[in-house]
Parts: structure tokens; C-alpha cells; sequence
DNA sequence: ACTAAAACCAAGCAAGCGCTAGTGTTAATG
DNA sequence: CATTAACACTAGCGCTTGCTTGGTTTTAGT
């Protein structure tokens, strides 16, 4: 289990690590590939990492923590209205899956390579994440933005973002930003955005 | 690549190993593994399947196939009104979801381990399928029931009904039915479903 | 009863795996 | 100038992997 990613070192070798991962999957990727990568030999690799378990576990916390941050600025700047709220989530998000794509795919795909210590310590920032989400979903709710099961309605629209990584082309004709605009907008009545 | 799963005895070693392959992943999956649980020898593995590639490819072809004909019948019982087919074709891929879960979770997390002739004969089923969802989405647009562009919508409600895997509790309080309807509720304006 | 095909088995090969031990090498600190 | 800690290297151990081989048993058609 790891608790904090902070030599620059360290943070070069995970962002390799994760794009290997991406490439070849967790399993399919060997110590002696990740070493290559990184342009030192595979004993030398286990002077960074415990073990390849724990490079897992790096990379996934990485982009977890980038995601926990990116989402929390974009909540503060977007003010108080439930709309623009769940539009700043939406779009914190596809932004984060896109400039951390390999961590994130990483994170989706490789979740259950994880021994049970690093998933405990990961479903906490997860957790974290969600109850974000869970917060910005209630009060678009409550406003009367949007209709449904406030789990459900959370889980779908989670479910509807995290699928992005399996078709979206960042150069497309679609901007992240315009992604975003197009999810909320698809479960927003027309009317509802202009009631007080 | 797998042209057809036609012999009984075949279909029940793909079923247990899709089972595996969900405990354990493909790649951890051994066929040392698969043979023990199958009752035979490893070797006698090697009459039945070409190789290890072969069984994933069985798997996940066996999954689409279901799910193929099941959304067809969905379709052909659902009538003509677009928010029918709507629901049907919801309520037809949870349940497809949940009596073949292995097979299409294998399908969600493995279809990067498929080398590029098995991709190549899976990825038709998949558009098939997902000619299905378009066209019914297609409907629902023309009639008013839903609004956005086509395609987004087709792939956020899929990444929604997808993402279900990943949370979905069969013996919880709601049914696959109830799903599907909170799922089109979310998506349809209250007053959309009244209008001719 | 005869035969061919299908199903299975024991044994093992060659390759690759994660990881360790022991040994420099470098650069900052007392 | 000596010490230390961080980083890297070489060499290889012990084990597992997917798959093959060469042969035996079981099943099904006639």
C-alpha cells in the first residue's frame, strides 16, 4: 500500500508503469518490460516498488488524487446553482479522464489485480470521489433539476462518464466540455433549467 | 476465432470457464485451472480448444450471441411504441446481464486479451447489437421522447446499463424490470410520454 | 462385431515469471 | 576527508506458464 507519490522520480516511473499497463494489461506486463521502459534494469526497479503489486497501486492512487483535486477546484469555482454544479462535476471529470487517461483506464480495468490492502486503501478515495458526486446529485434533486433515485441517478450517470474511455477521441469534433453539456442536458427536462 | 458453439459438451466447459475468468482474470487464469474445474486434464483441454485465446473468444462469443436473440424477441413482443421498445430493449439487456453475467463481464474487462482475429469476428456481433439499440434510440428521437444527439445517446445509456455490473445486487430490492424503468424515466421528460 | 472418430491421459519441454542477494557508484552531509 | 544513503547493476534461483507429444479409452455409426 502506498501513501503518498511525491519524488518526481517516482511519479515519472508510475506514469510509464501506467501507460504499460494500458498497452498490455496488469498481468501481461513484466518487470523486466516496466524496467525497459524505464531505462534501468529489473532488480533495480525493486529498489522504488516493494513488489509489482505496489506499482499497481501507485498508479491508481495517482490518478485518483489528481481526479479528487481537479473535481474539488472545479466545485468551488462553479458557485452555487445546481446546474452549473453538475456541469463542473461532469466536465472535471472527462477532463481528468482524459489528461490521466492511462491511470484512469488502469483504474477500470485493473481493479481487481489489487490484493486486499491496497483496495482497502483505495476505496477510500474512491468513496471520497463519489460522495462529491452524491453531493452535487442531491442538489440537483432537491432544485428539481432532475428526477430519480439519488443512488441510481448517481450510478448512471457515473456509468455513462466512465464508458467515455472506450469510444472517446479527444481529436474529435467534441470538446470534453461539450461532452459534459450534452450528458446533463440529456437528463435535465428543458423546462426545469429555467425554474427558479 | 470460434465460428459456432454448437456441441453441449463445449458449451458447458465455456461456461465454467467464463466463471473462471471472472474470479480470476484471463491472464491468471491457468489451464491448469480451467482443466481442474472442467474435470480433465490439462491436456485434453488442447481437443477442445485450439488454445487458451480460443476459450476467451467462445466465451464472449457465446454472451453476444444470447444477448443478440434476446434482444431481438425483447423487440419483436415490445409493439411499436417507441417508449416500449425503449424499456424492452433496457429490461432485455439487464437480464442478459444478469443469467449470462460471467460471460459479459468477461466481454467488458477481457476484450483487450483477444488477439486481432478474434476481435475481428466479435466486433461484427457487437455492432449488430448495438444496430439494435440505434435504431430503437432513433425511434424515440423522432417521436420527442428523448432529445440529443443520436449516437451520445446511444453510448451513454449503454455506458449506464453497462456500468451496472459493477454495483447491480440481484438480491436486492430491485428488479431488472425496475431498473430499466428508472433508467428511460431519467432520460424521458415527465410530460414527453403523454404527447401522440 | 468392427471401425473410425472423439475424448482423454501422463509426462514433460522450453520459455518466461517475480523477486533476491550481493556489489558497485554517485552525490550530498558531518 | 570519511560516512552515509539513495540508486543502480549483475547474476540467477525457484517456480509456473501454455502447450506438445505419443499413446489409451470411450462413444457412435453400420
Amino acid at each position: 500500500m502506498t501513501v503518498v507519490n511525491v519524488s518526481p522520480r517516482r511519479k515519472e516511473l508510475i506514469r510509464v508503469a501506467a501507460r504499460l499497463f494500458v498497452d498490455e494489461g496488469f498481468d501481461r506486463t513484466t518487470v523486466r518490460m516496466l524496467a525497459l521502459e524505464m531505462n534501468i534494469k529489473s532488480g533495480s526497479l525493486f529498489h522504488h516498488f516493494r513488489d509489482k503489486q505496489e506499482i499497481l497501486c501507485a498508479v491508481i492512487e495517482e490518478g485518483m488524487h489528481n481526479a479528487l483535486s481537479i473535481a474539488r477546484t472545479a466545485l468551488a469555482e462553479a458557485g452555487c446553482s445546481p446546474q452549473a454544479r453538475l456541469d463542473a462535476m461532469a466536465r472535471a471529470h472527462l477532463e481528468t479522464l482524459l489528461t490521466d487517461r492511462n491511470a484512469h483506464v488502469v483504474a477500470l480495468y485493473e481493479w481487481r489485480r489489487l490484493d486486499g490492502d491496497s483496495r482497502a486503501h483505495l476505496v477510500h478515495l474512491r468513496d471520497a470521489y463519489e460522495a462529491l458526486w452524491q453531493q452535487v446529485i442531491d442538489e440537483a434533486l432537491e432544485a428539481g433539476l432532475i428526477r430519480g433515485d439519488k443512488f441510481l441517478v448517481r450510478r448512471f450517470v457515473l456509468g455513462a462518464l466512465n464508458w467515455t474511455v472506450r469510444w472517446y477521441d479527444p481529436d474529435g469534433p467534441r470538446s470534453p466540455e461539450a461532452l459534459a453539456k450534452e450528458l446533463v442536458a440529456m437528463i435535465t427536462p428543458p423546462e426545469a433549467a429555467e425554474s427558479p
